[in-house]
DNA sequence: TAAAAAATTTAGACTAATCTAAAAAAATAA
DNA sequence: TTATTTTTTTAGATTAGTCTAAATTTTTTA
C-alpha cells in the first residue's frame, strides 16, 4: 500500500494533468501547500514505484498504475462526499475536508459496498462523476457559463470551485445542481452575466461564470 | 489534536487499566505490537501533554483529559463497527481491523451524526457498550461462562476476543449475541463446557468459556 | 539479603516527510 | 545571444516514530 502523502501527491497530479499534459513541480507544491524541494524528492521516490513519468525539470504524469491508484482516491473522495449529504444530510459546502480525510481509508471491500448501499450513485453532491470500481465514469461536455452565449438555456451541473464560501454563495443565490437556468444577458464591462433562475434573475461576477458549469 | 499514534497508545492503556489500576510498558508494548523501548518515548510525551499518569518503572494510567480521548476513540470504533455491519452488511468477524482505520477520522459532527442516522445504537456487533457523545455508557455486569455454575441460564452478550477465528467459531456453533443459553454441565477433567442452545447441545474448551460473556 | 532474572529506560541510529538555503538549469527579455 | 529572472534540484537539517543494544532499576528467588 502507498503512504497518505504518496496517495495525496497521485490525487494532486492527476488533477493537474486532467487536461493539459504535465503538471510541474511548483504547481504540484502549490496545490499541496508544500515546498517545490519536498516535492522534488516525493517524485523520485514516485518514479522509482513507477507510478509517475519524471524527467527532472519537465514536470510529470501519471502511469497508468499511478492513474489506477489515483482514480481509486476521487471515488473514495465522491463516493463518502455523496455518503455524508445524502445519509448524514450534511450540506454540500460541509463535505470536502472530511472527505479528504475519509477518501484513505484503504479497504476496497468497504467502498464497493458503500457503493451499493446508496445504489451506486453516479455523480457526487458538487456535480463531480463518480467513477465505478473499475476506475470508469461518464465525462459528460461541460461548459462554464462564461463561455456561453446570451439566450442559451442549460442545467446547472457542477462547480470548479470547491471552496464553501464559493458554495454558501450559490446557495444563497439558488444556484444549485440540477437548475434549469437561462443566459439573459451579458455586461459588456466587466463580463458580469445574467441569469434568470426559476422566477428571478441573478447577476453573476465573470469570476463566479467562469466557476459555475452548466450541461447544455 | 493528537497523532494517530498517539491515539493507539491512549486507546491500548485505557483497555489495559479498564479493570485493574495501572498499565505496564511491557503489556502496552505487547499489545501494540511494537518494542518496550519504543513505548518509554511515547509514554514521556503523553506525559507531556498530561494524557497521562507516568511515574519511571511504575506503568501508567490515564487522566481525565487521557481518558475523554481514549472513550471519544472507543465511541467511533464502535459505531464505525455497528454501522459496518448493520448497513453495510459486513459479518461481525470482518469488521474490527476496518473500524481501527475509520476510528481515526477526526470529526466530532460526523461521528455523532453517524449515531443518529443509525438510531443511537447501545452495543456494537460484538456486544461491547457504545459510550454516547460524553463519554457515557452502562457496563451491564457481564460473566465468562468459565464463571457461571450447572443449570444457570443467561444470554450471550459478549465476547473477550475479537480475532476473526474466535467469532467464526461462534457462528459456527450458533453461539451469537443475543442466543439464550443453558449450561448444562462442567466437565472436571479440562473444565469444558456443555452448553444448551436453541435445540441442540454444544461443548466448549475452557478457553472459549473464558472469552464468552453472558448476562444472567 | 545477595544474586539472578525480568522489566524498563537510555543512547544512538534509521526512515519518511518535511524545511531552508544554495546551486544549477531553463525560460525570458533586453 | 548574453544577462536576468524563474523554476527546479541538491545539500544538509529537523521532527515523529520506530528500532537495537547497553545500562539501569525492580522483582524474584534461593
Amino acid at each position: 500500500m502507498n503512504t497518505l502523502a504518496e496517495e495525496n501527491y497521485l490525487k494532486a497530479i492527476y488533477h493537474l494533468t486532467e487536461n493539459d499534459g504535465n503538471a510541474s513541480t511548483n504547481q504540484i507544491a502549490s496545490s499541496l501547500n508544500t515546498k517545490a524541494s519536498s516535492v522534488t524528492d516525493m517524485l523520485k521516490k514516485l518514479a522509482d514505484k513507477a507510478l509517475i513519468n519524471y524527467t527532472p525539470y519537465q514536470g510529470v504524469n501519471l502511469t497508468p498504475s499511478g492513474e489506477k491508484i489515483a482514480l481509486g482516491i476521487i471515488r473514495k473522495h465522491r463516493l463518502w462526499e455523496y455518503f455524508l449529504v445524502e445519509k448524514l444530510n450534511f450540506k454540500w459546502d460541509q463535505v470536502h475536508d472530511l472527505a479528504e480525510e475519509m477518501e484513505h481509508i484503504s479497504s476496497e471491500e468497504l467502498i464497493d459496498r458503500l457503493d451499493q448501499f446508496m445504489g451506486y450513485p453516479t455523480h457526487d453532491p458538487h456535480g463531480d462523476p463518480i467513477p465505478d470500481c473499475n476506475g470508469r465514469f461518464n465525462t459528460h461536455e461541460l461548459k462554464p457559463i462564461s463561455a456561453v452565449t446570451i439566450n442559451q438555456c442549460g442545467v446547472i451541473s457542477g462547480v470548479r470551485n470547491h471552496s464553501s464560501s464559493f458554495l454558501q454563495y450559490l446557495d444563497k443565490q439558488q444556484l444549485t445542481i440540477g437548475c434549469k437556468i437561462m443566459i439573459t444577458d451579458i455586461i459588456e464591462y466587466d463580463h458580469s452575466v445574467v441569469v434568470q433562475t426559476g422566477n428571478k434573475e441573478v447577476q453573476i461576477s465573470r469570476e463566479v461564470a467562469n466557476n459555475l458549469l452548466i450541461a447544455l
